[in-house]
DNA sequence: CTACTTGGCAACCTTACCTCA
DNA sequence: AATGAGGTAAGGTTGCCAAGT
């Protein structure tokens, strides 16, 4: 919905989240006890378990979004927090297939889960599609999936993230990779300076048979840039070099 | 019409857990 | 078996936006 956050830093790299990343591992789902967590702990004080296994999450939870993608009418008031109340039946979990672990029967017992492979891949392959939901989209999601709404938008803003971290650091090995290239054509070109300047101190004979200086390169963004026609002793013009001006 | 409130959401940060080398 | 790193699910915070008052 938004384009940048005030908090993001405009770095002016280009963030293409359609790029469809693989995940690294394959998950199995896992429960274990996880009586520490505070936030989990909090939530349990106010009567979440913000790993129950979704419960009638057509009828439960986000169906105020049904309305249209945008709207910010609902029919569940409250905040993130209170959303999650709304629902949370425990007498009522599916006995799904998503696996528990051995500690599950414990009363208390804070559940860790962890996607299928089903599940992981049925969501990447809606994030290839949008990388954002709208509540229809969403609930419509965690229904076929057997998650809750909210697990499926955690799942898309982490999804994002990752998204966005990859394609940062893609971001970054390129510029790398760009600082090095010209850095090199920089050094080339005032080794070029210094053996140009030598030569004018003979006379035209020594140095007219020369081949031309040899070709500017540059990196992929400054393809354009190639293969620009060589001035007399090889320099492109200053706009298409802006390292070789400080020469 | 303007100002304020409220609720939803995305982005970001952080935490806790899991898996694997 | 112990451990540290990396991945991931999920909670919390912040800021923006739209709708309502």
């Amino acid at each position: 919905m938004r384009e940048s956050s005030p908090t993001e830093p405009d770095l002016g790299l280009s963030l293409d989240l359609g790029l469809a990343i693989s995940l690294p591992h394959p998950v199995a789902l896992v429960f274990s006890s996880d009586v520490d967590r505070s936030s989990e702990t909090q939530a349990f004080h106010r009567g979440i378990d913000v790993n129950r296994p979704p419960l009638e999450s057509t009828e439960c939870e986000d169906e105020a979004g049904v309305s249209s993608p945008n709207s910010t009418v609902s029919s569940v008031s409250g905040k993130r927090g209170d959303r999650e109340t709304n629902c949370e039946d425990p007498e009522n979990q599916p006995g799904d297939s998503r696996g528990m672990s051995d500690e599950e029967d414990g009363e208390n017992s804070r559940k860790k889960l962890r996607l299928s492979k089903e599940q992981s891949a049925t969501l990447e392959e809606t994030f290839r599609e949008h990388n954002t939901l709208n509540p229809k989209q969403k609930l419509a999601l965690a229904k076929q999936l057997g998650l809750r709404p909210r697990q499926v938008e955690v799942w898309f803003q982490n999804r994002r993230a990752r998204t966005k971290l990859k394609q940062t650091e893609v971001d970054c090995e390129f510029l790398k990779r760009c600082c090095e290239n010209l850095t090199e054509e920089n050094r080339r070109l005032q080794k070029e300076v210094r053996e140009l300047r030598a030569l004018r101190l003979l006379p035209p004979q020594f140095y007219m048979h020369l081949s031309p200086p040899t070709t500017l390169t540059a990196c992929p963004s400054c393809d354009h840039r190639n293969m620009i026609p060589h001035g007399p002793i090889g320099y492109p013009t200053s706009s298409a070099m802006p390292a070789a001006r400080d020469l």
